[in-house]
DNA sequence: ACATCATTCAATTAGTTAATTGAATGTTTG
DNA sequence: CAAACATTCAATTAACTAATTGAATGATGT
């Protein structure tokens, strides 16, 4: 009934970025490339989707605004469009968990049972680290951790964890962290240091969130 | 390639909330939902929808958890499930305000060119109304100025602009505002004022931002 | 209880999106 | 410049979403 063609011209642009959150697959592809800058077939295997699915995925990621990509050698590397994307994953989240009673189980029923403990804050464990009273823990796989990971992070992925079990101090709390609130990998990692009896809890979301917070990253 | 079956259903379930903001009708439903706690058929009416179409969309937007509903009378009136929801919204216009063209070329290209004027913070408006320095004109639909406004606002909407403009004192600044960012009855109202003599800026966003800010509101 | 009215449901049609396949493009390296 | 390789494109099929119609539900007031 109005004078609107400018204001539905732009609600028809939200929504092609909303639309483009709107599938799991590519909800799940985001938190990949927010840990690095990986190339398409990184991300296909990771996911374990096919390479001509997975680049359909991003190209209409790329096109909604949320993905940027480049050509490195015979690869192109995919990373997310600006950091303000981070904040829009972050808010259909806490919407998610407020308002859908499915989320409210999932979480309850799988995460909370698993962690019992308050995660560690960000801001608790870089106080920490400074007076150099705890060992971090990077959980996820070699090339995400390479990407970039907390100052001074040890990176040990689940399938080494016993074997390299020696090289977590024992008189340090262990503080574990992956690819971001409900990475499973920090969750098991953590079960699992304490059946062996380390001290170990979780940082509150991960790498992501930890560089988008401006805190140190180190790149190795 | 993981243990992950509560991750997926997760990511299916924030899934479920982008597709149901991934509609133009739906976001401008949700615009005009969080400016009270209007029935269908004000929203139909609004939107230009019919009913049932109406009634089908806002059941979507219930069912992903971004509003909720209540029997009065004989009508269903609808609000937004959280204040979350807003704060949704607004990351979703923020990450297509910086990340795509289409969206910088209608923000450059309409509403920057009718406000040449920076819009006034809340924080600048809430201060001038300490003082009495300022007018602040409400240009919505009267009801849903009814539901809530900001404190000592009048109630003008464009067509009665002209007839009430001896209402407006010409020694204060006017500031007008009106359902959200891209509420364009804010931009028109403040261009007609303008081209009549007055001193007249927009404010920043709408009513609900107001609102979610904690600032006074008032109900008449 | 009955008539009225707002909303929702059920069923249909039209249109859009997802996944897959194989071919095409474009970059690197010998 | 040719072979090798990563990604994208084009075309197909299957699945889902949008809008519409008319009937059904459920609340109100006489």
């Amino acid at each position: 009934m109005s004078s609107d063609s400018p204001k539905h011209a732009l609600l028809t642009q939200f929504a092609v970025v909303a639309k483009a959150l709107g599938h799991a697959h590519r909800l799940e592809l985001l938190e990949f490339v927010a840990q690095g800058e990986p190339s398409v077939d990184a991300l296909a295997q990771r996911a374990g989707l096919t390479v001509a699915n997975t680049s359909q995925h991003l190209l209409l990621l790329r096109r909604a605004g949320l993905l940027a990509s480049r050509q490195d050698g015979k690869r192109v590397r995919y990373r997310l469009a600006d950091d303000s994307v981070l904040n829009l994953l972050a808010e259909l989240r806490r919407v998610a968990e407020r308002n859908v009673a499915e989320v409210q189980q999932i979480v309850n029923g799988y995460f909370k049972q698993q962690d019992a403990l308050e995660p560690v804050s960000r801001r608790e464990l870089l106080e920490r680290m400074e007076h150099g009273l705890v060992t971090v823990l990077d959980v996820r796989p070699e090339d995400e951790y390479r990407a970039g990971h907390v100052p001074g992070a040890l990176n040990i992925t689940l399938s080494e964890l016993d074997s390299r079990l020696t090289e977590l101090n024992r008189d340090h709390e262990i503080v574990a962290y992956c690819r971001g609130a409900y990475c499973v990998l920090s969750f098991e990692a953590v079960a699992a240091l304490r059946t062996r009896g380390l001290n170990a809890r979780r940082l509150e979301e991960g790498f992501p969130e930890w560089r988008v917070a401006g805190l140190p990253v180190e790149t190795a």
